[in-house]
DNA sequence: AATCGCTATATTTGTAAGGACATAACGAAA
DNA sequence: TTTCGTTATGTCCTTACAAATATAGCGATT
C-alpha cells in the first residue's frame, strides 16, 4: 500500500478560528434542519458544543453568518444568511481544490 | 484585519501517520543534535513523547528513517538515514507549496 | 568490572476538554 | 396568561490525553 496525503484547512480572523471542517458541517446541518438543537442532534454532538461553535463563528465573522431567533412560533430557530451560505460553498470548494493539489504533490515522495 | 487561511498536512501509510509537522520538527532536531534525548529537550517535549513519535515513524515507513544505537561511545545516539533526510526535505517543500496555493485560493472568500 | 549517557519501556500523576445536567429567557399562539 | 420548543448559559463531573517519574538494559571506553 502506498502513502496517502491528508490535510485540514481552516480560516482565521484576528487569530480566532472562523471556519474549519467541523464548523462547516454544523452550518450545513443548520441549513438543513433550521434549528441549532436539531443540527446538534444530527451531528451527534452536545447542544452546548454546537452553540459554542456557532457563537464563535458569529463573533469572528465580518458579517453575520446565521440569524437566531428565540421564542415565537416553534420556539425559535436558526438559519443561514446569504453570506453564511456563500462561505460554506467557498470553503468546500477550496478544500476540494486543496486535496487535488496535494495528491499531485505527493508524487514527489512516492519515488524516493 | 482580513481573513487568513491555515493548513496542516500529514502523510499516512496504512492508516498510520507517517509524517506531520511535529514529526518533521523532531526529525530535524535529531539531525541537528545526533540524539533523541537532546532533540526532545530542544523541542521541549518529554523524552517519552519523542520516542513514541520516532517509534511510530519507523514502524510505518517503508524504509528506515533513523538509525538508533544503544550503548557504546557516548551512550548511543540517533541519526537520520538518507531516506529520512529526503523525506524531511520533500515534506517541507510540499507544505510550502500548499501555503502558497491556499493563499491564492483565499481570494475567493475575501470578496464575498 | 565499573562507569557513562543514551535508548527503551512501564507506571503513576496531573490537567484540560468535553459531556451531562440544570435552568433562565424569550415570543408567538391558543 | 399559559403553553411550547427553542436559544442561551452556568455548574459539575468524568474521561481521554499528556506529563512526570521510575527503571531496565545496552555496549564502548577506561
Amino acid at each position: 500500500m502506498g502513502y496517502k496525503i491528508k490535510s485540514r484547512i481552516w480560516i482565521e480572523a484576528d487569530d480566532n478560528v472562523l471556519l474549519g471542517e467541523g464548523r462547516v458541517h454544523l452550518l450545513k446541518a443548520i441549513q438543513e434542519t433550521g434549528s441549532l438543537t436539531k443540527a446538534a442532534k444530527s451531528l451527534k454532538i452536545s447542544y452546548k458544543k454546537a452553540w459554542q461553535l456557532l457563537d464563535s463563528i458569529n463573533k469572528s465573522a465580518k458579517k453575520p453568518v446565521t440569524i437566531n431567533s428565540i421564542g415565537g412560533k416553534g420556539g425559535g430557530g436558526a438559519e443561514l444568511t446569504e453570506y453564511g451560505k456563500s462561505l460554506v460553498v467557498a470553503f468546500d470548494d477550496i478544500n476540494k481544490n486543496c486535496w487535488r493539489f496535494l495528491d499531485q504533490q505527493l508524487e514527489k515522495i512516492k519515488n524516493l
